[in-house]
DNA sequence: TATGTATATTGATATATATAGATATTTATT
DNA sequence: AATAAATATCTATATATATCAATATACATA
């Protein structure tokens, strides 16, 4: 595949990195890829603000992320493709690879 | 593969997620994917201030998402491992399937 | 050692965003 | 229609970060 443009580059920085730029939307990729999720479950496990929940879920919505299925009242969230699953398993494999030859050096909050 | 701990998802976000959440960076991981370049070159493509470049190049070298080498007063810059574009083409791949379905739905500045 | 070149760091600022509380919207039930 | 439950949206705020100008550091050469 050729390098992006510069213009693919700015969707996909939106689109992706934004996507899965946060740890709370992370949790929430790997709470859906295993099954369908509503929001007061997924509010339960991350402990966090309903609408900050659906807030993250928005942003994974619009991007595809996440698909959205209503059920009653209820609304279930589910993994958009797997391929997003599979990209982020890759990314963990090279971190865990680079954090066995060094120590972390990166300051995180 | 297990579901990440919130401290793994914690570095991951760290490590990967600050790492490749910019757009400048991006392009600087696409260019440094092809061939080793020195900041200075860098800095006339981005068409940015050497001290931003620098400081891009900071973050991506903290993570291993880069490597640098110094030949004389020049330090040149590649790819860290691999895995990094192979991951990014997977979610190019699933965008770029995402975008013909519908109309871009993201905001971008 | 003095000078020039390449890169890194510091300081200041402007912009973006994560969060929670309050409110609105949607659906179901009586 | 009225009420209740689930989810989404709005508003405000605090924190993070991208950027540049200025300065410092590292290396090479005369």
């Amino acid at each position: 595949m050729p390098p992006m443009t510069e213009e693919e580059i700015s969707l996909f920085h939106s689109y992706v990195c934004e996507g899965i730029g946060d740890p709370k939307r992370l949790r929430l990729l790997y709470l859906v890829a295993e099954r369908a999720w509503n929001v007061t479950e997924l509010t339960q496990v991350l402990d966090i603000a309903q609408s900050t929940v659906s807030h993250h879920l928005r942003i994974l919505r619009e991007r595809g992320l996440v698909t959205a299925e209503r059920d009653g009242t209820s609304i279930y969230y589910s993994l958009g493709d797997p391929r997003i699953m599979e990209a982020i398993e890759i990314l963990r494999s090279f971190m865990a690879d680079l954090l066995k030859g060094r120590a972390s050096v990166v300051n995180r909050g």
